[in-house]
DNA sequence: TTGGCGATTGGCT
DNA sequence: GCCAATCGCCAAT
């Protein structure tokens, strides 16, 4: 099995702006920890939900449901959509102002049996290529909203040497208002991430 | 108290 | 590619 060699990626250097932090984000690794074991991959795409963004969960104000998004940069917001899938935000900008970046996609890197196990299915490409598939296979629901995800515990994220990746931008998938904004930044030529083939360019 | 509607997915054509 | 499933949220009643 591969050794995976990286470190806590702490607050400072995270970008504080919320499109900053969504092309930022590319690269990382995203790490699940369970009594089981180890779970984690490398982020090939998120979508930016800046202040201002009508398609925002923060657009009309702080509500039970979205209160982590005003958390201070670089905690999990997560929520259900459909009555099924759970989408794991980082959120951004200081404190009191909600704005989150969604990851949705991973490349897997570590744990591939517990995530083939949490999702039913061996086809390594499909297991994290999506927002709800991610949360699936790394056990992510809304006990974990409000995660500090620059400490080590249940959900951390990390860095490592790896090169940078050449990113790629496109409007955002699955919604309706603001859809003309360009805020989805993605790995160009990975197979791991979602979407069609017309936003993989 | 209620009804419309999702930051999606998986199955079927 | 198309579409139903599914349920919590929240604006409006």
């Amino acid at each position: 099995m591969v050794r995976h060699n990286y470190k806590l990626l702490a607050r400072a250097e995270l970008p504080c702006d919320t499109v900053a932090l969504a092309c930022s984000l590319i690269g990382k690794i995203l790490v699940r920890e369970t009594t089981e074991g180890i779970i984690s991959g490398r982020i090939v795409e998120t979508e930016a939900y800046p202040v201002g963004d009508p398609a925002s969960h923060a657009y009309r104000g702080m509500t039970v449901r979205n209160r982590s998004l005003f958390l201070s940069p670089g905690h999990a917001y997560v929520y259900m959509v459909y009555g099924k899938s759970y989408m794991l935000n980082v959120t951004s900008e200081i404190a009191g102002v909600g704005a989150g970046v969604i990851v949705r996609a991973l490349e897997p890197l570590e744990g591939v049996p517990f995530m083939e196990r949490n999702r039913g299915s061996q086809d390594l490409r499909q297991l994290a290529r999506g927002p709800g598939r991610l949360s699936r296979a790394l056990q992510i629901d809304r006990r974990l909203d409000g995660t500090d995800l620059c400490r080590n515990g249940p959900l951390w994220l990390a860095c490592d040497d790896q090169p940078p990746a050449e990113i790629g931008r496109s409007a955002r998938i699955g919604i309706s208002r603001g859809a003309e904004l360009m805020l989805r930044f993605y790995v160009r030529g990975s197979r791991f991430v979602s979407g069609p083939s017309t936003l993989k360019r």
